[in-house]
DNA sequence: TTCAGCCTGTCG
DNA sequence: CGACAGGCTGAA
């Protein structure tokens, strides 16, 4: 579900409400979850402070004094900030899917997830950074300067919608934001990244920061589960110019927008201006 | 590099 | 009922 503008759009709600404030109480939902994720001893994080939350690509990390929590919201994944005044308003179709109850002093925080594919780690703080999902995981899609960028492209011979879905290369973009890069880059979803020129690479670059940028002032984008931690929806998908257009015209030049899968995701493309 | 699998919900 | 959904993994 949440691709980089959205989870930071959570970590910026987060942020504003929960920095500073000690955890008063951790409430389980879903033991099984838990145990899926192999969390132990969840509770020596209680009565300490969160001190910071970061972002990698689609992971947030919340620093508590001594230890960190880890988490990937997969598909489903969503964060909620409850004040006392609005926890009655919670209905029971949204329990069904809680996991965790984080207590803090002013707010509570739930982590609900539907599909529970998302992924909870603990650590350290000195061990955070040996985390396989963290070590694996390439440069930050909005941290990444040109030069480095421009390297993914070298010696790589993959479809280039694959490539930069594959977080180990860079991360944070997911099936929505390639498929409306590639659509404003005007390439081609099915073309090779050898085959990509100087010129190419740069507009795929600069047409990158834009589309996050821009995402992120939106509030990310929200299809059918997403909301922010406020439970309030993105609004970016109202500005989408192919995901989700199939057989609709292009905006640009009026040819009928295709749909396809690669690598059985779905890709939403104008086959006039994104032609190999 | 493909493909099932992990889960639940919705739409046609 | 099958197809599909903002993701990722591990096995063939």
């Amino acid at each position: 579900m949440p691709e980089l503008p959205e989870v930071e759009t959570i970590k910026k709600n987060l942020e504003s409400k929960l920095i500073g404030q000690k955890l008063k109480n951790i409430i389980v939902f879903n033991q099984d979850f838990i145990l899926k994720n192999k969390i132990k001893n969840l509770n020596t994080i209680v009565n300490t402070k969160l001190l910071s939350i970061k972002r990698k690509g689609k992971y947030l990390i919340f620093f508590f004094e001594k230890e960190t929590l880890l988490f990937h919201l997969g598909l489903t994944g969503s964060f909620n900030l409850f004040s006392n005044k609005d926890k009655e308003e919670i209905t029971e179709k949204e329990k069904k899917h809680f996991i965790l109850n984080f207590q803090f002093e002013t707010h509570e925080l739930v982590y609900s997830d539907i599909r529970k594919f998302g992924k909870i780690r603990k650590a350290r703080i000195e061990e955070i950074s040996t985390l396989k999902e963290l070590k694996n995981l390439g440069k930050d899609a909005l941290e990444i300067d040109f030069e480095e960028f421009k390297t993914i492209f070298l010696k790589r011979n993959r479809n280039i919608k694959n490539l930069l879905m594959d977080q180990k290369v860079i991360s944070g973009l997911g099936n929505i934001y390639v498929n409306e890069l590639l659509f404003r880059a005007q390439i081609s979803p099915f073309k090779n990244s050898k085959d990509l020129k100087e010129k190419e690479i740069k507009k795929l670059f600069f047409q990158m920061k834009k589309l996050l940028k821009e995402a992120i002032s939106f509030r990310g984008s929200s299809i059918k589960n997403y909301v922010d931690a406020q439970g309030k929806k993105g609004e970016f998908q109202n500005r989408f110019l192919v995901y989700g257009k199939k057989n609709m015209v292009c905006l640009k030049c009026g040819e009928s927008l295709r749909y396809q899968k690669i690598s059985q995701r779905g890709t939403f493309y104008c086959p006039n201006c994104q032609s190999i």
